[in-house]
RNA sequence: CGGGCUGUAGCGCAGCUUGGUAGCGCGCCUCGUUCGGGACGAGGAGGUCCCGGGUUCAAAUCCCGGCAGCCCGACCA
């Protein structure tokens, strides 16, 4: 490509918008630009990038038995209602954007499980069809509440979505396993550094998903990390144990209610005792909260600690606890759970120290101190309940974990028969005779995020420095003052046309520029390798290479050939 | 969805307090001189001052109402 044609104007200041570095260099650079909030056009550098990664996925999935396809991103909404996903449409949880035509309303997708399930459901009839794994690239749309970080989070996005089907749930972990497989090969071929983590507990149910979490100044969620023996989790997650317990002592004190007439929070209770010593750590923080069979359940960790609800549960707002006898807000505690009818579940740790711990007492305007758990209250179930903190220890070994902040690149999911049993038609005939429903998995990548996370992961003071496998370019050939040598633009002309030949895409800076001005653009474009030609070189026979990523040079024969240059 | 801030030339900004019809740097165009790390001189083009209403002889500036964007928080299937 002549860069005296390029769509391209690259710019010397950060735009003021930018809240990160990748993302101000790639609109310096000219790779992108911003439609409106959350909403990028990929300029001709850009998409360059962006077809080279796909070209990576693609090739990975290929590898790994999966079939391309391509779904509208235009589905009725009658799909979503089959699912029963329409029904949290404009909330957080899923910000699809809908537009009326004249069929009715459609989704502009946000993902594609319903019409993947009623497309291969509609394909499938027989087990002799199964296992089978599609995918596709293709915009997504969500209504972002807060787009960031330029291609990191954005309200049209393209993603690369992947669906397996199998008969059983065997088959579903190896196509999941498989699907696992593919993605760390596509992170490690596009050059970044990834580590997949456990994103949800198996404690409740069999749902298995693990978000590919790559490290980032620009992450918007941290993973726990044991530098010991490898435990990886999401803060949402990740559990911690106990270590260090102290002995118990031999003279536990009893029991005993304390009247805290208008004291609520924690705050105010460690004012109210802050006589006997009193610090967040020797009390109880216990809520109520609603599991996933909707029974009402206390959970009680440490004071200080952040309560990590399980999966499925729902905190009781303060409205419905008021239906609750037994519970009153700003004093429940561990003591008479089991007279009300409500069950207890505590964090470990409220078990393995002994305490004792001061916590609410269930009635109003009372507290309850040196309450020991297994004397005063006896737990219907322990379990890890707090959200991890760095230096919390590793359940596995015990090594203090680290929280590391990253950028979820990638997720993957193990579905079951959560969409093949609501929606019609996503069953198969087995070799018994037998109809059964698909067992499913959904495997999701941010290709356009990528060009954000990669950017933000290869960058110096001076511009981008994309890895050579994403690179827009090859080689960057430079010419120094062609314009007013013609011996020179003529070799330049050659040279550009023997690389061509020799399999390089190249960039061609043929401008009328000063040599300032190319070279700034140059480190600020970020192609692997820069040619630099001049007028010097040409009398010599020779021109000058350097690399991008770390500064070496040297010089090749300008007849070439350039093989050296990979 | 709460809290804060900002909308002025392609980009980055000043002007607003104290109303008088818009300016700087970069970029862009022309000519000349330059030419191995963002050259210099001369000339030039380019603006519904976010939108609507109000006050006033007069509004980028003051008042009211919108819209958009950014930041912090919440949220993130």
């Amino acid at each position: 490509m002549r860069m005296s044609q390029l769509l391209l104007r690259t710019l010397r200041e950060d735009p003021a918008d930018t809240d990160s570095q990748g993302y101000a260099l790639l609109v310096r650079a000219g790779y992108v630009r911003r439609l409106s909030s959350g909403v990028y056009t990929f300029l001709p550098l850009g998409l360059k990038v962006l077809h080279r990664v796909e070209a990576i996925v693609r090739r990975e999935l290929d590898r790994a038995g999966m079939q391309e396809m391509l779904m509208p991103a235009l589905s009725p909404i009658e799909l979503w209602d089959q699912s029963g996903r329409s029904a949290r449409f404009g909330t957080d949880a899923l910000p699809a954007l809908t537009v009326e035509g004249r069929g009715g309303t459609y989704v502009l997708g946000p993902t594609h499980e319903e019409v993947v399930t009623a497309t291969v459901g509609q394909e499938v009839e027989s087990y002799r069809q199964l296992p089978v794994t599609v995918y596709q690239i293709q915009s997504k749309f969500r209504d972002e509440a807060r787009p960031r970080y330029g291609l990191v989070r954005t309200k049209e996005l393209v993603m690369c979505d992947a669906y397996s089907f199998d008969r059983n749930p065997e088959g579903m972990q190896v196509s999941y396993e498989r699907a696992v497989a593919a993605y760390l090969e596509i992170f490690q071929a596009v050059g970044l550094n990834v580590t997949p983590v456990v994103a949800q507990s198996g404690a409740i149910g069999g749902d298995v998903n693990h978000e590919f979490m790559v490290p980032s100044v620009i992450g918007e969620d941290h993973f726990a990390s044991c530098g010991s023996c490898g435990y990886h989790a999401n803060t949402e997650a990740a559990e911690r144990q106990i270590v260090g317990v102290s002995p118990a002592p031999s003279d536990l004190p009893e029991r005993r209610s304390v009247a805290t007439p208008g004291v609520a929070t924690m705050e105010e209770v460690v004012a109210h005792f802050a006589a006997e010593g009193i610090s967040l750590k020797e009390m109880v923080k216990a809520i109520a909260a609603t599991n996933a069979e909707g029974d009402v359940v206390v959970i009680a960790v440490r004071g200080d600690r952040e309560v990590r609800l399980p999966h499925g549960w729902d905190l009781v707002d303060d409205e419905a606890l008021k239906a609750h006898p037994g519970l009153h807000k700003g004093s429940i505690g561990l003591v008479g759970l089991n007279e009300a009818g409500i069950s207890l579940v505590v964090d470990h740790e409220l078990v393995a120290r002994t305490g004792p711990w001061l916590c609410g007492a269930n009635a109003p305007d009372s507290h309850d101190e040196f309450v020991v758990v297994g004397r005063d209250a006896i737990p219907d179930a322990v379990g890890s309940f707090v959200v991890v903190e760095a230096g919390d220890a590793c359940p596995i070994c015990a090594n203090p974990l680290e929280l590391v902040r990253s950028v979820e690149a990638a997720h993957t999911f193990q579905l079951g028969l959560q969409y093949s049993t609501k929606m019609t038609g996503a069953s198969f005939l087995d070799e018994d005779g037998t109809e059964q429903p698909l067992w499913m998995g959904c495997y999701g990548i941010g290709v356009s995020r990528l060009l954000g996370v990669l950017a933000e992961a290869h960058h110096d003071d001076k511009g981008l420095m994309w890895p050579k496998e994403v690179a827009p370019f090859d080689v960057h050939l430079v010419t120094l003052g062609a314009n007013r040598n013609p011996a020179l633009e003529e070799a330049g002309d050659a040279l550009y046309s023997q690389l061509l030949r020799e399999g390089f895409s190249v960039l061609y800076d043929d401008r009328d520029g000063s040599p300032g001005v190319k070279f700034a653009d140059a480190d600020l474009l970020g192609v692997p390798i820069r040619l630099v030609l001049g007028g010097k070189g040409l009398e010599r026979g020779i021109v000058e290479w350097r690399r991008r990523r770390d500064d070496t040079e040297g010089e090749v024969a300008l007849s070439g050939p350039f093989t050296d240059l990979r």
